[in-house]
DNA sequence: CTTAGGAATGATAATCATTATCATAACGGG
DNA sequence: CCCGTTATGATAATGATTATCATTCCTAAG
């Protein structure tokens, strides 16, 4: 039941992650496994869902409901628009040092978090959103 | 195109979604809702969408895929757990004052954000997830 | 080396929350 | 009161994700 190794589609699931500047949908990632090996679009989804179980993988779902994944070493986290959409990514994790002490606080274990702000961008503000 | 005024079904929603205590879906929001009066599913999303345009009403999506909102009055934020899928609230944002720090630091209008710890509660931990 | 049991995989059908569509109803100004 | 616009309800369509199931791959015992 619980895993050890990771199999061949964990594999290269997590080196391809590990390969992108920004996170990326399970279909995207499923394209370019293709390229490399046979697999098939469930294995991609199981993959991604073991990595996030064993905490080496997070993700965020976006504004229009599909889940975009990354490698927990890449923690980022956005700015995204109510009204175009748009992500901006941060810079740095306003967190950073916060998760650890909110670990201690309780006994919950904490792999990853998401954080993400919603409002308006720039041009959209000013429009009139 | 700009909406000043809330219409009948965005009162609606908003004013049984000040009444729960935690935040609710779409779906569930509508059964409430048509307890009182005549509404249809998609007016709901709809309201729900416009209210969150308008930084009234933030929202999150759950492990299981369904997005849940709640108004910005009530900020609240969870640890989830990856294994069996529980989500146990905060009783505080570890965030509160830096959002208007960041505010300042960029041309963004922020009204709402997100924040969620991932990982494995203490049952789970324990079986071995 | 061969084989049996369990886990992983691929292809595809099924699910289900959300959106799009479209005809109708409500509204607001002139 | 009438016209153009916006909101609404009912329902069909969409699309990402999950379930299913037969097959393949592994591993470890014999």
């Amino acid at each position: 039941m619980t895993q050890v190794h990771c199999t061949r589609a964990q594999t290269a699931v997590l080196q391809l992650l590990r390969q992108q500047r920004e996170p990326i949908s399970a279909q995207a990632l499923y394209t370019l496994i293709k390229q490399q090996q046979r697999i098939g679009l469930a294995t991609v989804y199981r993959a991604l869902d073991a990595l996030k179980r064993m905490g080496r993988v997070q993700h965020r779902v976006t504004l229009t409901g599909e889940t975009l994944y990354n490698a927990v070493e890449q923690d980022r986290h956005y700015m995204t628009c109510l009204d175009c959409g748009q992500s901006f990514p941060l810079n740095t994790c306003p967190l950073k040092g916060l998760a650890s002490s909110l670990q201690h606080s309780s006994s919950f274990t904490i792999y990853y978090h998401t954080l993400e702000f919603f409002g308006l961008c720039e041009p959209c503000s000013v429009q009139g959103g």
